[in-house]
RNA sequence: UGGGGUGUAGCCAAGCGGUAAGGCACGAGACUUUGACUCUCGCAUGCGUAGGUUCAAAUCCUGCCACCCCAGCCA
């Protein structure tokens, strides 16, 4: 549990006198004239997720603001589970949330959890009561439901909102020692059942609750609204600002309206900016949920999800995902943004870490008539580095190539190979096309080439052609599984925006999201494994899947490279 | 319809009374043994809209329009 002796000391870091930070987005802008008006001397946040479900890319600003800032400005930022509601939450989460944030490569202070507040909740509770700011009512949730009015009507008052302080304060007592059933009674909180904002007419603030909950099991059986539990648990925490989503803007008169009341020395200050979502990326928990129950995608780690983990499982780095999510900015209208914006972040980094590999994903076989025997060539690992280290590879007189890199009659600007073309065989020679074999179908069997042998790489040749295309020597590869990647819903419907009810219905799931290549071959010599990032050679950025086997690699490619204009 | 929030290019987004940053996308060109990368250039007489104030307005004022959020004992 929570240790209370010290939750007046939390001012620990603060930012000195001397600093000169520069406000990066209009969050900063308010912690920086908060310091300034000595409103807080130190910057402290929160990271409250609820565990009921897995990250995805729309939580990652949240994230990135909150463990940020506290960075920014010297201060601290803890974890703190919103684990009030034990019929959605669960373990698995709990764990699987602090392992995303790890790989983010966050940090938190301390880990804290709704639940350890619950006897301090109580006790602010009473003390609204004795102040005559909360009742117990008696109104069943249908009652309670119609009585709170309309957007346009005022609600009207419960009939026990006048019961004595000793009255409520017996009946809270009876709730929370079980005496009576869910939803038979409720602490509200005494504000205005006329108020415009919906949230400020006389809110519920205690609920009964005796399911199981995943952490303090049946041991309370009162639980704590969000709208009470969250603002006092950042005063007790030493939280400074409560950076939140949109939909709390209006929960903001009622947050502060439990803060003012509560007693407590710190007053925290919450501030909401604007969601996140990319066009097409399914996000929402609860739709997330009903993809991996109705076995539309493997798992919550399928890499066509935006899960933290899909995403991971899929190839991208966290700094990949971190760059895009700043890039974006903080404001306060929501962004739908698209994909190429995200894809962009996620090639930036790969180019600069991936080795480069030739696989052959779609193979051709070439016979190269004039040669015979093995030969070295040289390979560079990291061409995109000055300091790249060199392999050698074997030119063999049979070797395999990209079916779609040679035409039988080329399209014009067409670049690689085709009948007396020539095309560069990436790091070996200029290699001419001398003939092809087709099947009575017309498609491509194999094609036989002539080399040049004045033409290896490295050599001072001066003969130039317009295209190099990667190979494989049919000896020296091996065959691994290849799964290529695509939007997991179809264009066409992915105007629909992540918020609105309907929405997984109305998508359209992508056939062609997972496309399984299994005759694809790489080279054999190279060792993959899976912190490693790879570009096979212009076919796109790859990582090694966790189906992986002794026997056979898998590979995820993460994302294509930029196709040229041609 | 009440309340809250938001509208700057195809998508994000700076801008805070002095004459529209930047990124992505897109287009043109250079370079290239990856049609990648890199580089150069181009890309809003215009800031949801209509008025008003001002020497000067995306910035201030007023009206209107559009979109998002709120009527869980969810968060």
């Amino acid at each position: 549990m929570f240790d209370w002796s010290n939750c007046d000391s939390y001012n620990v870091i603060c930012v000195s006198e001397g600093d000169k930070l520069e406000a990066e987005n209009f969050i900063e802008e308010i912690i920086l004239k908060d310091l300034e008006n000595k409103r807080f001397d130190c910057v402290q946040t929160r990271h409250p997720p609820e565990p009921s479900g897995y990250l995805h890319i729309g939580h990652v600003r949240n994230i990135i603001l909150n463990y940020g800032i506290a960075e920014k400005f010297g201060g601290v930022c803890n974890l703190r589970y919103d684990d009030t509601n034990p019929t959605k939450e669960s373990q698995e989460f709990v764990d699987a949330i602090q392992e995303d944030v790890k790989w983010l490569g966050y940090h938190w202070n301390q880990i804290h959890y709704a639940t350890d507040y619950f006897q301090k909740n109580y006790e602010i509770a009473i003390e609204f009561i004795k102040k005559g700011l909360a009742y117990v009512c008696d109104l069943s949730p249908e009652e309670l439901s119609k009585s709170r009015g309309t957007l346009t009507t005022p609600g009207v008052e419960s009939p026990y909102r006048n019961r004595t302080i000793e009255e409520n304060l017996r009946l809270f007592e009876g709730m929370k020692n079980g005496e009576f059933k869910p939803g038979e009674r409720c602490l509200r909180a005494k504000i205005d059942m006329a108020s415009p904002n919906m949230n400020m007419r006389d809110p519920v603030i205690y609920r009964i609750q005796t399911n199981h909950h995943q952490r303090i099991g049946n041991s309370w059986k009162i639980y704590p609204s969000y709208d009470f539990s969250h603002p006092l648990d950042d005063c007790l925490e030493g939280v400074t600002h409560s950076i939140c989503g949109p939909e709390f803007e209006d929960h903001r008169p009622l947050y502060n309206w439990v803060v003012e009341n509560s007693g407590l020395k710190n007053h925290s200050r919450q501030i909401e900016y604007a969601n996140l979502y990319i066009k097409g990326a399914i996000l929402g928990k609860r739709f997330i949920k009903k993809l991996v129950q109705d076995g539309k995608v493997s798992g919550f780690d399928d890499p066509r999800l935006y899960t933290i983990r899909g995403l991971r499982r899929r190839g991208v780095l966290p700094n990949s995902l971190k760059n895009f999510v700043k890039a974006t900015g903080v404001s306060k209208s929501n962004a739908l943004i698209e994909p190429a914006f995200f894809e962009h972040f996620v090639r930036d980094e790969l180019n600069s870490v991936s080795k480069r590999v030739m696989a052959v994903l779609n193979p051709l076989k070439v016979i190269i008539t004039n040669f015979e025997g093995e030969e070295d060539v040289l390979l560079e690992d990291y061409p995109q580095n000055e300091t790249t280290t060199q392999r050698v590879y074997k030119f063999t007189k049979e070797l395999y190539i990209e079916r779609t890199d040679f035409e039988k009659v080329p399209p014009p600007k067409f670049k690689r190979l085709f009948p007396n073309g020539e095309v560069r065989l990436k790091g070996a020679y200029i290699v001419k096309c001398v003939g092809f074999d087709e099947d009575k179908d017309g498609n491509v069997t194999c094609v036989y080439c002539e080399y040049d042998k004045n033409t290896k790489s490295g050599s001072d040749c001066t003969k130039k052609v317009k295209g190099t295309i990667h190979w494989v020597s049919e000896k020296y590869s091996k065959k691994i599984e290849v799964r290529l990647l695509d939007n997991l819903v179809e264009e066409e419907s992915a105007d629909v925006v992540e918020g609105q009810e309907h929405a997984v219905d109305d998508y359209n799931i992508n056939p062609n999201s997972l496309v399984i290549l299994n005759n694809c071959l790489i080279e054999s010599d190279v060792e993959f494994n899976f912190d490693d990032r790879y570009q096979f050679l212009r076919m796109g950025y790859f990582c090694l899947d966790k189906d992986s086997t002794n026997e056979k690699l898998v590979f995820n490619r993460t994302i294509t490279l930029k196709e040229g204009k041609f």
